[in-house]
DNA sequence: CTCCTATATCGATGGCGGTCGATGTATACT
DNA sequence: AGTATACATCGACCGCCATCGATATAGGAG
């Protein structure tokens, strides 16, 4: 039997070459902005990330650091090492005020990463 | 000098309290939300992940596996790795036909989970 | 100057995940 | 039947990262 004689058992066409299914397929994005993409997801795929953010989002000033030693069950060193990974993504930005350090979201930031933040409500 | 007296050095009011400095922040994201979310991000957190769903975003027909195989200088159980890792996410779908199997991106998949997918050009 | 507090940084550790070769499974062809 | 192909799964390896305790830094209080 002919490829082309049976009927297509799906709602999309098969290739019809019987040997190798190939389709040209769209060309890849640069490595780089692949990348840059991955990494900006890469920094919200933390649960205690996605928290600070919806804590900043929500926030009407800058947030100090102790409240967020205050409200994780984690260690300072940790804390810091989240905040720190937010600011080194672009995603936040902190001041210091004294002693205390306070952090908020960069008004700056991509309009890519932008819309990746305003996903966590 | 009391607190109150000094002008205040930046453009937000700093907490009065000059021990602690804690102020009331955003109650947290359930646990299982602020998961789930940074799991969708997670799963988007790699350049060949990236890459695949910027193929399957600019198709118009469902994609083979040998396609990206093609695509990708990886091995053809790390391809069929990050297919499972995006299907398990439920971003795409996967159809059978014959020897060949061929992705798309989910119809079905969550409105959080498209407009993720959608900072991929 | 001396002590205390708040935050950042350092080093080590444990676990998760990307990668591969080997193997399993299902389908097609002879 | 047997063989070949396409893809999934398995096991192992290795590097990255979240986490912690310890330490450094720096600013305020006495």
């Amino acid at each position: 039997m002919t490829a082309a004689a049976t009927a297509k058992p799906a709602d999309f066409d098969a290739p019809e070459r019987t040997k190798g299914c190939c389709q040209p397929v769209a060309a890849p994005l640069l490595a780089d902005e692949a990348d840059e993409l991955a990494s900006l997801y890469r920094t919200l795929g933390d649960q205690t990330r996605v928290q600070i953010i919806h804590i900043l989002a929500a926030a009407t000033e800058p947030v100090c650091v102790c409240d967020f030693t205050a409200a994780f069950d984690l260690s300072q060193p940790t804390i810091s090492h989240h905040l720190a990974k937010l600011r080194e993504a672009g995603l936040v930005t902190s001041t210091k005020r004294g002693l205390w350090s306070f952090y908020q979201l960069n008004s700056e930031m991509s309009a890519r990463a932008w819309l990746a933040v305003q996903l966590i409500p």
